[in-house]
RNA sequence: CCGGGCAAUCGGAUAGCUGCGCCGCGGAAUGUAAGAUCCGCCGGUGAGGAAAGUCCGGGCUUCACGGAGGCAGGGCACCAGAUAACGUCUGGCUGGAGAAAUCCAAGGGAAAGUGCCACAGAAAAUUACCGCCCUCUAUACGGGGGUAAGGUUGAAAAGGCGAGGUAAGAGCUCACCGCGGUUUUGGUAACAAAACCGGCCAGGAAAACCCUGCUCGAUGUAAGACCAAGUUAGGACGGUUUUCUUUAUGAAAACCAGCAUGAAGCGCCUCCGCUUCUUCCAGAGGUAGGUCGCGAUGAGCCGGACAGUGAUGUUCGGCCGAGAUGAAUAGCUAUCGUCAUGAUAUUUCGGUAGCAGGAAUAUUAAUGAUACAGAACCCGGCUUACAGAUUGCCCUAUUUU
RNA sequence: GCGGGCAUAGUUCAAUGGUAGAACGAGAGCUUCCCAAGCUUUUAAUGCGAGUUCGAUUCUCGUUGCCCGCU
C-alpha cells in the first residue's frame, strides 16, 4: 500500500503531460511519469492529480466527473500503483455517464500497462547513461 | 366535464457499504520563515429556483476626491405611487389580441431643424401626365387659363360617405363620422365626457441624426489590508558650518537649498481653487507562501397583527441556515415512489344484442423516463433553461344536463 | 471573477435599410490522342428566435457558438 497524495500545482501537471507516458481507454486517459512534484511531496508515495476540461460539459458535468474519478482512484491506487511516480487522470465524455464497474476494470488496466512501460524505462536509464538514444525507437 | 388564464408551493424517499469540506470538543507528537499538522465507530453542519447568463441597480473597496457655469459622452421616457436604488414592482390611462378570465406594448416631440422614402408613378410633399371645363387662333396631334371629382403606380397619394352647389370642380356649403382648438364637468394626473368653434394647411419614419425633460465619477474581493521570505533603495552637481591638513587647493561629517517664474494633472473649455514636479541620469529584478476580507447583524429568514385597492410600510414574537480556493457538499448497490406505454379483470357510456371503441377503477410487474442544472464577496431585480407533482382562485364561446 | 469582439456560398472576404456580390473551389460541357492550362456554364450562404419598418445582412432585444484581453 503505497501513501498517495494530491497535485495541486500548474507546474507538475505540465511536467507529467510534456515528460510522461500516456495510455488512452474508451472512459478516461491516464498520464504517468517519474519525479518529484514541486511542492509538498511525500518521498514514498504517489502523486495523482485529476484533469477535466471545459470541453466535457457544463459546470455539473464536470464536477460529477471528477468526483467518479476520485471515487474509482480510491479504491484502486493504493493497491495498483508505483511509488515515486506522479500520475494524472484526464476525464472523458462518457466518464460521468458509463458504467462505474467499467470504469474501475478500464483504469486498472491503464494502470498495469502505463507501469510496465516506466519499469521498462527505468531499467534502461540505468543501464545506459544516454536516454536519448533508447527513447528514439 | 373538457379546455383556457392567473398566483403559489415542491422539485425524489429509505437502507447499507465506502468517502469529503468546515465548525466545536478531546487527544497526540513534531517544531516552523509565517501559517501549522495528524488522529478520534465524538458531536454539529453542508448548495438552487434558477446557484446559470452577467443584462441593470446598490452595499463594500481603493483611486480620483473643492465650487460654479458651459460643452461633450452614456442611460431612461404615458400618469401616479412603492423602493436604498433601478431599465424593477404596483395601480391606472391609451392602443392592440381574445368569446371571456386575462395578456401584450422602448407608449414624449415629425408646423425647431437636417436628411431619407429604392423600383414604379405626373407627383413621395408647396405636385399635375391622362382627363374634365372655359377661352384664343381658326380647326392642328396648337396656345393660355381653371380644377383636383375620375384614371394609372405604389407599402403609403393631401379627411371618409351622402346631398346641395358649379362652366367643370373643390369643406365652397350642410348632415353624420373622423381631426384640431377653447370652455365646462369628473379625476392628484395621464385621460374621459359634454357643449361651442374652426378649418379640414397637409403622409410615414425619431429601434435616422436630432430636440425636450430627468439622470450618471472610475474601479472591481484576483478590490483591498496585514504577516513572512527575499532583491534593490544608487550615482553625478550646488551652498553653509565644523573638523583635519593648511598658502591655496583638498578630504570627512552634519545641515540646507534648487525660490519666484514656469510646467503637468483633476474627461474638455472658462474662472477661482488644490495637488505634484521644478539640476540631470537611473527608476530595475523576483516571489507569487500564509492570515484577514469571508458570513450571527445582514435593505437576513419565518409567523402574526395593523394601515393601504396593491407594490409596500409599521410593529410584535421567534430563528441563525455552506464558506471551499486544482475548489467540499459525494460514489456505488438495493428497495420504493412518480409519470408514460403495455397486459389482465371489473364497472360504466352508447346500443335490441354482440364485435370493435371511449372513460373510470383495481391488479400485475414487462419496457422506458425520472428535468434544468453546482455557491466562489453579499443583496434587490430582469432574462434564459426546466421531467414531473400539488394547491387555491377566475372565465364559459361551444357541448351536455 | 470582470470586460471586449465576431458570426455571410465548401473556404477567404464584400455589400449608404431596397433583387446578397467577388476570388478560389466543386460539378457539367467545349478544346486535346490524353492530362494540365484556357473558354463557357451551373451550383451553393446572411448562426437561431422575436420586434421596429411598406421592406432588415444592416436598426433594437433575447439566445447559441467561437475568439481575445485583464488579474
Amino acid at each position: 500500500m503505497t501513501e498517495v497524495f494530491i497535485l495541486k500545482k500548474r507546474k507538475d501537471f505540465v511536467k507529467v503531460a510534456s515528460q510522461g507516458q500516456k495510455m488512452v481507454s474508451s472512459s478516461l486517459i491516464l498520464q504517468a511519469a517519474f519525479h518529484i512534484p514541486a511542492v509538498k511531496s511525500i518521498p514514498g508515495g504517489t502523486g495523482l492529480g485529476y484533469t477535466v476540461t471545459k470541453k466535457i460539459g457544463k459546470a455539473h458535468v464536470r464536477n460529477r466527473t471528477k468526483r467518479r474519478l476520485r471515487a474509482a482512484a480510491r479504491e484502486i491506487f493504493p493497491r495498483h500503483s508505483l511509488p515515486g511516480v506522479s500520475y494524472v487522470l484526464i476525464g472523458r465524455h462518457n466518464t460521468a455517464s458509463c458504467n462505474f464497474a467499467k470504469l474501475k476494470e478500464e483504469m486498472i488496466i491503464a494502470l498495469k500497462r502505463i507501469n510496465k512501460i516506466l519499469k521498462k524505462e527505468k531499467s534502461a536509464n540505468e543501464k545506459t547513461p544516454d536516454p536519448a538514444a533508447d527513447s528514439a525507437d
